[in-house]
DNA sequence: TAAACCTATGTATTCGTAGTCACATGAAAA
DNA sequence: TTTTCATGTGACTACGAATACATAGGTTTA
């Protein structure tokens, strides 16, 4: 399809019997135009269908008005959740910044040709990478040497923007014991990634605050098949079983609401359940309490952040974002009978 | 954060005593360079750090290759999967593009301001879109006049790229006949998305062919939280219920599952169940068989028609892309004792 | 042995936009 | 009235890479 040539400036200009320039200057709405020109600019702008050649501009003021955002989790890869692309572009469309992606699987981070091209070639003024593996020296290198800004979200990286994984899991564990649970369990992996670190350190503290004490159940294999059910089955099945769970995430959460289900056990009544999570699924029938990652806020973290070093200001070491806590209807007041 | 200017290639033409133009051909593998001169190019390009100014190619060229994807469904929204923004990218970077993301909220499909900002600027080559709900005469004008050569995947728009829905259908009611079931049930919307019609129609073809009585229990109201549960487990308890289910998606797979589990019906051995989905989600404690919503392959797709339509070739239609059927554990020849 | 031709490189120029400086015009200040 | 200044506009040029054309050498062909 051969596309019309699309207008430009002096397409205009001569459309109107000006010079190129008062049109740059009528549309970028520099201050030196009269009112009555930057009208009929604008209006044979969009007469003509103008559109700014956006690598012109780029091209002529140094800046790419787009940031890059790359990553190495493969598409299934949950350390890094979709939907945070979106609030990204979000955050970045609401400072004037178009969005680039790019996906660089770990198993090229040793390709001697696909890293160089693939970071090198992009006009961008910041990148904000993602990468649940710390990146190798090759790589490393590399964006080094692209002397551009740089962000990391949820990365085992210094200086990353993380999510509040301690205050969630305190918050969560305190929620419980405000009202009234004594028997409080931990479900979820017990180290690896330093989000299931750091949320069994909040649920530890809290409860040791209130002087309870916990019970961990490690189900970091879980995502190994065998046995997930049998766990759950066993945990809600033991004699001094507890009357509240704090997740570490919701496919978690849902097993054991299947599980409880098949036993009888009725939520939130007789088992309270509170979880991590992106959103507040109502997907098991019941809308799931939780502490949500803040993922909007993370983003506007992140872009905040690459416009600070982009200006030269000092880069503030970002804290981590804490979770917002959000009422369903799976938890409340322990069973009286016990 | 100043950034040390990119080197470009005049400065690697100073370096070595040469033309700037020698270098871009030495770089750009235009035959007419001496092989030595290639190397010593090649050699300063990567001492100095050189990138490519894509704006500058671009502008010179009239290509930026680069692809835009656009979409006006919400971070959460399932119509568009996540996925797929990788798959693209994926397919886009096998042909040398990058990809842009653009989010155009369909609130703002009415703003005077953000429409028309949003799309005029980009410079891309083509454009991937994606509109749960048809775009309004606004964009529809906008998207015309950008002149962009212009794909659109799992919209209700003409020509766009499509699942198979049909043939998903069909095809997992095959599986269930096959295994001798005599009594399968659909579960899922029966209208709204033209993917629920689709599914259904197939389901029918197939039932029709061998002859069996469809049982159709429309449940498209689903999300509408109340008596989900309800409906799964009245159907499950019906004194003739199905021995076989082909549910519309994962989480209706899931509640079912779920409802069979707390009614002490065992899948498969009891109830066969099959989906359509994005993967083979392990997460209710089997591997769930289903019908796999092809996004690689539509994403594939999307990129070669807009090559297609780039290089002026004659944009074929793209037929609806076959879901690929993946094998689970759950689904079983019927019990016998019924 | 000269004409024709290829090879490797250079010069000039172009893409669309925007910064710098210059130059009119008219109003305010002297 | 002359000077000063603000306002609005235009001419020239640069950004980085690539195209068109030119040219210096060497090689083949008539």
């Amino acid at each position: 399809m051969t596309i019309k040539a699309r207008p430009t400036q002096h397409d205009i200009a001569k459309h109107l019997g000006v010079s190129q320039i008062t049109v740059s200057r009528a549309l970028s709405g520099h201050k030196s135009v009269a009112p009555a020109m930057r009208d009929r600019v604008e209006a044979a702008a969009m007469e003509l269908g103008y559109r700014p050649h956006a690598s012109a501009s780029a091209m002529r003021r140094g800046k790419h008005d787009a940031y890059g955002m790359i990553t190495s989790t493969d598409p299934h890869g949950s350390s890094f959740p979709m939907e945070m692309l979106w609030y990204l572009h979000d955050a970045a469309a609401r400072h004037g910044k178009r969005l680039l992606i790019g996906r660089l699987p770990p198993e090229k981070f040793d390709d001697r040709h696909t890293v160089p091209k693939f970071l090198r070639e992009w006009c961008v003024d910041g990148l904000i990478a993602h990468f649940p593996k710390p990146p190798n020296q090759q790589l490393n290198d590399l964006l080094e040497k692209a002397q551009l800004p740089l962000v990391s979200i949820n990365s085992d990286i210094p200086y990353s923007i993380m999510p509040d994984d301690f205050g969630a899991g305190k918050n969560a564990t305190q929620r419980l014991i405000a009202l009234g649970h004594k028997r409080i369990a931990y479900v979820g992996p017990i180290d690896g990634h330093s989000s299931a670190c750091e949320r069994l350190r909040g649920y530890k503290h809290a409860l040791a605050e209130s002087g309870i004490e916990p019970q961990v159940f490690n189900i970091g294999d879980w995502y190994k098949r065998y046995n997930r059910k049998q766990t759950a089955l066993a945990i809600l099945n033991s004699p001094n079983r507890p009357t509240a769970l704090f997740c570490y995430g919701r496919w978690i959460a849902l097993n054991f609401m299947m599980a409880a289900e098949s036993l009888g056990i009725h939520v939130p009544d007789d088992l309270s359940l509170i979880t991590t999570a992106q959103v507040a699924f109502p997907n098991a029938g019941l809308d799931v309490t939780i502490e949500r990652i803040p993922l909007e806020a993370m983003a506007e973290r992140a872009v905040e952040q690459l416009l600070r070093i982009e200006n030269d200001e000092q880069p503030e070491a970002v804290p981590p974002v804490p979770f917002d806590s959000l009422d369903g209807e799976t938890i409340a007041p322990p069973p009286r009978a016990q």
